[in-house]
DNA sequence: GTTAGCATGTAAGGAGTTACATGATTTT
DNA sequence: AAAATCATGTAACTCCTTACATGCTAAC
């Protein structure tokens, strides 16, 4: 089962499943991916290394040698064994996959998946913030009587916010679904909807 | 220095501050405050009350005798001593006051402090925003190369969700310093802006 | 030549979760 | 009568951060 722990495991997989890294890149990249909330400090993911070393998910391979400089790095490549863990990892859809952290690494990776789990893992988070929606607007009707105003504009704001999370999953969700038949023609975007990158075609790489 | 342990205090500080309250409703009320995160466990919410007993933060009184019930639930009162820290940790602008979790709660608490130290807070947290797009957008100007389509996706979210959030901290600003009711996104198109000769100069931004 | 950033690590410790343990009270 | 939920706690453990330690390389 993927304990919490696994988060950066998972993150390290599916970032050496695009090509080999060193560590320090990989930080740099892991950051980028997540930086919105903690960082990443080397003293969980040096250690983190070593341990996926001795599990044998990774392997040190040789440093590319820049015709200038062979300064010491170490690069680390994934074995099968990694990818078989990172399939794994990523096939499995129950609570642990729409937790907030875990959500987005495996949204990240998610090219790297079948539809049917992209579209299992994105309902999952869906119903996962619709709950405690609910949970949050049941608890204001009954407790409602003394929250300052402060208080009631965090709450407010923050229910907004996952408002728009829960739209923003049921377009991702639209577009898994409309996407099934891949069109052969460059779609014109019709709408002048927001959804952004909202097409989404399955790739495969 | 308020380190990063002190949430939990300020937080029951600031729940007591209203009113003396058992650790079952304080935690539930704190769960309800930030529950968007992760969720405050009885493991660490009795033993922070037991540690800020010994530091005379807040003391037991009796609980209330509800007719029928006398069920033993321990009620907490801020003592003098915890009032004053709290003011104390409520007036710490710097860093830590800005941090995601930490935000949160001294927003939630506002009333309880002056406008100036809420200016201050809300414009130290709205740099910190802007500055981690800064940085977010710099790096992907660098690095944009080979981003699959899903990770391009998040970012973008990313990018859009703090971007929200500024706008929420710039409006909340403008309100402080108009003096008017924080009501702000929600607020139908309110008449005319008070343009009031506000005490606080300008700071710039 | 010296500052800034690249690059890798280790040790100690903090903060909080999980799981365990217990029992009273209310609701169905 | 059972189930839910109120209510309080403790012990072990996990994950991660902080701070320390080291040295190379690029740029100014």
């Amino acid at each position: 089962m993927a304990r919490r722990g696994d988060t950066i495991e998972l993150a390290v997989l599916g970032l050496l499943h695009e090509g080999p890294m060193h560590g320090y890149e990989l930080r740099k990249r892991l950051n980028l991916m997540l930086g919105w909330g903690r960082v990443l400090s080397y003293g969980s993911l040096y250690p983190a290394l070593k341990k996926m070393l001795r599990a044998n998910l990774i392997t040190e391979v040789a440093a590319t040698a820049t015709p200038t400089s062979r300064r010491p790095r170490i690069v680390y490549e994934v074995t099968e064994a990694g990818n078989a863990e990172f399939q794994r990892l990523m096939s499995e859809v129950g609570p642990t996959a729409w937790e907030d952290d875990n959500f987005d690494i495996r949204f990240a990776f998610f090219s790297s998946t079948d539809m049917e789990i992209r579209l299992r893992v994105l309902e999952g988070r869906r119903s996962r913030l619709q709950e405690r929606l609910q949970r949050v607007q049941d608890e204001l009707e009954r407790t409602q009587a003394e929250v300052n105003r402060y208080a009631a504009e965090l709450q407010r704001h923050g229910v907004e916010s996952v408002e728009r999370e829960v739209r923003w999953l049921s377009d991702l969700i639209r577009a898994e679904r409309g996407d099934v038949t891949p069109a052969p023609s460059a779609s014109p975007p019709s709408p002048a909807r927001v959804v952004g990158g909202a097409g989404i075609p399955p790739t495969h790489d």
